[in-house]
DNA sequence: TGCATTAATGAATAAATATTCAGTATTTTT
DNA sequence: AAAAATACTGAATATTTATTCATTAATGCA
C-alpha cells in the first residue's frame, strides 16, 4: 500500500461546506470555494467524495446521526413528564445553538434538488420520541390536548428563531434567557 | 409608438420564480425554467429584467413593500393592548400562510449570495411598530419582561413552523386550529 | 392600410462552475 | 534506500447555466 487518505481531510471539507452554507446558502456553495476554504486543491475532493451531490449528500446523512445521538443520548424516557420535557427542549435547543451551521444546512437540504423524497419520510421517524411524550403528556393531562404537529412547532420554532438569532451579534443567550425562554416554552404548553 | 411591455408577464415571472424557489430554493432558480413555468422564451425575462441578480432583487422589494401592506394596513395601536397583540399575530399568521411561497423565498434571499448588507438594515425597521407595541405590553405589566427579541421570536417562531407544515399535506388549518395556536402563544407571553 | 417601433423568440454565445487527468509529492513496504 | 502505490495538485476540459442577438411577430400610429 501507500499513502492513507486523510481523515482530517473530510472534516475539513465538512467544516469548510458548512461554513459557506451559513453564509451564502446553497446557491452559494463552489467546489472551488470549498477546496479553498478547507485548504485544498479543487481535485482533492474528488477523491473523497465522487461529486458535488455525494458530497452534499453525504454530509446531510453525517449531520442527521449526529443530530440523533445529541438529542436522545441522554434521555430517559421513564422520569418524569416535566424532567422529560425539559430535558428534550434543552437538548434540542443545545443541538441547533452549538450547531447552527448545521441547522442552517439542513434547513437548506430540504429545500433544494438534492433532497429525494425517502430521505423526507426518514426525518419523520427521528422526531417519534417527541411525539410519543407529548401523548404521554396529554394523556397525563398536564399540557393542552392539542394536535402533537401543533404543540411540537410550538416548541421548535422558537428555538430555530432564537439560534438564528443569536449569529447574528446583538443577542447574547446567556443562562437566563434560556431559563426563560424555556419558561414560555412551557407557558404555552401546560393546561 | 409600438408594442406595449405587458404587465401580465412580470406577473407571470414572479409567479414562476416563487414557485421554483418554494420547491427547489435558490440553487435550483434557473433562467430557462423560470421562463418555461412563465410560458415564455428565455430572452423575454430579459426584456423585463437586465439580469438573474436584478430579477431577484425586484422581487425581494415587491414581495418586502406587500408584507409591509398586508402587516399594518388595517392597525390600530391605539386599541387596547391584548386586541393589538391579536390583531397583529393574526395579520402576521395570513401573510406567511397565504404566501408561503413568498415567506420561502424571503427566507432564502437572506441567506443567499443576492443579499446586500443594506437590505439587512432596512428589513429591521419592518417590525418597528410591533417593538413598539411589546414594550407598552411590559409598562403595562401584561407580558412577562423580557428582551423584545426574545418575546418577538416566540410569536414567530411557531408561526413560521405553522405554515411551512401546512404546505406538506398532512395538516390542515382551521379556525379552530387558528385559535388554539393563537392562545398558545398568547399564554407564552402574559404574565 | 401600411409603416415604424418595440416585444418576443430561441438558437447561438459567453460565463460560470463542476469534473477530470497528467504530472508531482508523499508514504508504506520490501 | 528503492520501488510501488496512492494521495495531491491545479490547469485543462466538460458541463451547466446566464446572457445576447439576429430574426420574426405584434401593436400603435399616421
Amino acid at each position: 500500500m501507500a499513502r492513507d487518505k486523510d481523515d482530517k481531510k473530510i472534516e475539513a471539507i465538512y467544516a469548510a461546506t458548512l461554513q459557506i452554507v451559513l453564509q451564502s446558502g446553497f446557491s452559494g456553495l463552489k467546489m472551488p470555494d470549498i477546496a479553498k476554504a478547507a485548504g485544498m486543491a479543487t481535485g482533492t475532493l474528488y477523491i473523497y467524495f465522487k461529486s458535488k451531490e455525494d458530497l452534499v449528500n453525504t454530509l446531510y446523512l453525517h449531520l442527521k446521526s449526529r443530530k440523533m445521538k445529541g438529542l436522545f443520548s441522554q434521555y430517559d424516557p421513564s422520569a418524569p413528564f416535566r424532567a422529560c420535557f425539559k430535558q428534550l427542549w434543552y437538548a434540542y435547543f443545545q443541538l441547533n445553538l452549538v450547531n447552527l451551521q448545521e441547522a442552517v444546512f439542513l434547513e437548506q437540504y430540504f429545500r433544494s434538488p438534492y433532497l429525494h423524497e425517502e430521505v423526507k419520510k426518514q426525518e419523520k421517524q427521528l422526531f417519534q420520541p417527541i411525539y410519543d411524550l407529548l401523548e404521554r403528556g396529554k394523556k397525563e393531562q398536564i399540557i393542552k390536548n392539542l394536535d402533537s404537529e401543533l404543540l411540537l412547532l410550538q416548541l421548535t420554532g422558537p428555538i430555530h428563531e432564537m439560534t438564528k438569532l443569536s449569529y447574528s451579534e446583538a443577542f447574547q443567550i446567556t443562562e437566563q434567557v434560556l431559563e426563560k425562554a424555556f419558561l414560555m416554552a412551557w407557558d404555552g404548553l401546560k393546561l
